[in-house]
DNA sequence: AATGAATGAGAATTCATTCAT
DNA sequence: AATGAATGAATTCTCATTCAT
């Protein structure tokens, strides 16, 4: 359970071993999205990914380790797409409301195209193994977000910019897997209101003395 | 054998079944405030409640009717601090600094005395079971947030209504179990945060054609 | 694995209760006396005692604490019989010879009649479990040849003792396994040198300053 | 795939063999000192041994027959040993405390430098091909004792030194592994009483009538 | 009603061995 | 010969639920 012990297990060095790792990542990511955690067995990830229980662990150490790369797969993809979005620039001199929606409307899309993320990232009463991978995915995007902030707020405090960060994400975590494009009126209702109520707080926040 | 018999005045029945029935609840309670769900074994909960697990099936038909059972004590309790604290008349009257401060300073002590709660109503990537009672809590939350904004903002519409309810609960459920009283510094400011937010939520939700 | 952990899952309140501890163990015994701990599985446990897996861990906590409870059965038998064989009487006044063929025919005969017993004290390449379970054996065993030595030969030291005690019991525990009675020619006349071996060393034992 | 093809001198293809089966026959030995049979994998010999689990099986059918050449290696050492310390006239004409010490002193040397003999030696309670080697282990040294005593001893039958030969054996492979130099003070009492009871043996040995 | 034993499907993980490249 | 992926039976252990007493 120690993070070395949740290294894969060795590095496929065939051709044939790395598309056995997608497989099964895939595999795992199509279980997650449409099961949950609940149905996420070793057993299920290999006969999904048509493989063999024992190949799943000839590339994973356990299954703790298949949520960690699976993971960190998302992590990659997100930080991407972060670079790409909230650049100090934008940070700096773009309207809050365009930033709240590029960050509502982009994280969508972006769950949309991740199947699995949601039961990843979302798990609150989860399994240890989920509420791990789940903390590290978390952790680095409020650090991502706490410093877009303090660039466009320099003023605020570390802890006040944290805090800041912490419940916007809090927010869009648990508004957005059910407010997703193509989920009803509904769904599109709770958008708008999130972009409301994210550009309320952020045109408050500099009003505070941090 | 003998000593009871010949006791006319012995406990009822039902009593008896009630205080077993208690006794269960609140080992269920004590197991998930502890460990979470996944501690919530039928087995551990009769261990824990010093009876048997024959004796739990006597009164619960299964698993989940535990945690719906414990769910409606919640929502009992839940309802009368809601009752004491969101009268018609503070909606209309109170100002939102007020409302916003008793939701979730109250909220918060709520959790405090209610070890559990937290693990039945905030799994998302949970069991089925706990969706089912968590979806249960939230929607009747939902309402009751609603039905008050709509005491304060008549003019807004029952879908923004709805919607504004389910951002500020999530909000809400999401932050507030690591922004609890007595859980260090980070937790006050997170709490002072999320409270300006909501305040500023409700300061612009009027502006709203609905 | 703590010996905590390791104590009956629960203490069998029941007849059938004790009925089916009892034939787990003898099916644990068997098992050991036919194909050694490698056969010893907690399923075929199971099925011997024609019972099932589930059974088995209702009153077992783990694979080790069926060892330990065989041990323990064989443990208090040993215990009987050495009370019965070696009085503070007999280690002061028998002759040494006769002493020696109380020990040796006396533990040749046990041993037929605890199957299993020799997989499990004689174990030395085996499993973690298993070399626990026969140190406490040994270690018992031990301490008692010591102490009738100790009566015995009064002068020698309590290393001295100790020593020697473990010297006959080694030898004792190698050789009588493959010298039992009805096993053949050979047997009875490893035995008879065992008996030698053990009756010359008890002669030279008190030359020793100590 | 060029260099090595244009030169007409590289290592001949049998040594590279060589040397592959020396590492991996070490690796074994390392696994066995180190952990015991149980840790003896054949993918953690071909990892220790830095080849492959592929490359294992090229040089051995199974894991039996790794064990087997091991059991060889340890074999011809043995052999030599032997021959260097009880040569026919050793066996005649040395004191029997010569005899026992250099048999102890020299034995508990050679465990000292061969890693893992003791574990392939001394397994009793252990699989199969563990018991094999060990008995052909076992076999050879009861004959080579068997046949040295035979020219101390013109005397005895061939039952009676075999008898003996398995009984001094058992003795010095029970208790050595925990008697040996550099184990503290109980080991060195260990070894000397050890010593005082095989001489006591050989000492009455010739009484026997045979 | 109370007790607690019984059931068995299913979960994670290991490992000797085979075989395609 | 070398590489390392593939295979799958076997193992330990869990847990919701049933049922005899």
């Amino acid at each position: 359970m120690t993070a070395a012990a949740n290294n894969p297990r060795r590095t496929p060095k065939q051709e044939r071993g790395q598309d056995r790792v997608d497989a099964l990542l895939n595999a795992a990511a199509a279980l997650l999205a449409e099961g949950g955690i609940e149905t996420l067995t070793t057993n299920a990830v290999a006969a999904r990914a048509e493989t063999h229980i024992g190949s799943l662990y000839h590339f994973f150490p356990n299954k703790e380790a298949i949520l960690q790369a699976l993971s960190a797969r998302y992590l990659e993809d997100l930080r991407a797409l972060w670079d790409t979005l909230f650049t100090a620039d934008a940070m700096i001199s773009a309207p809050t409301h365009v930033l709240i929606d590029t960050l509502i409307e982009r994280f969508a899309e972006f769950e949309l195209h991740h199947h699995g993320f949601n039961a990843l990232f979302y798990g609150s009463g989860a399994p240890d193994a989920v509420q791990a991978v789940s903390a590290q995915i978390g952790g680095e995007l409020i650090a991502r977000i706490a410093g877009a902030l303090a660039l466009r707020y320099p003023d605020l405090s570390a802890a006040c910019l944290t805090s800041a960060a912490t419940l916007m994400l809090g927010a869009v975590k648990t508004i957005l897997p059910n407010a997703l494009p193509g989920m009803g009126a509904e769904a599109e209702s709770l958008r708008y209101e999130l972009k409301r109520m994210l550009r309320a707080y952020l045109d408050v926040l500099s009003d505070h003395a941090g």
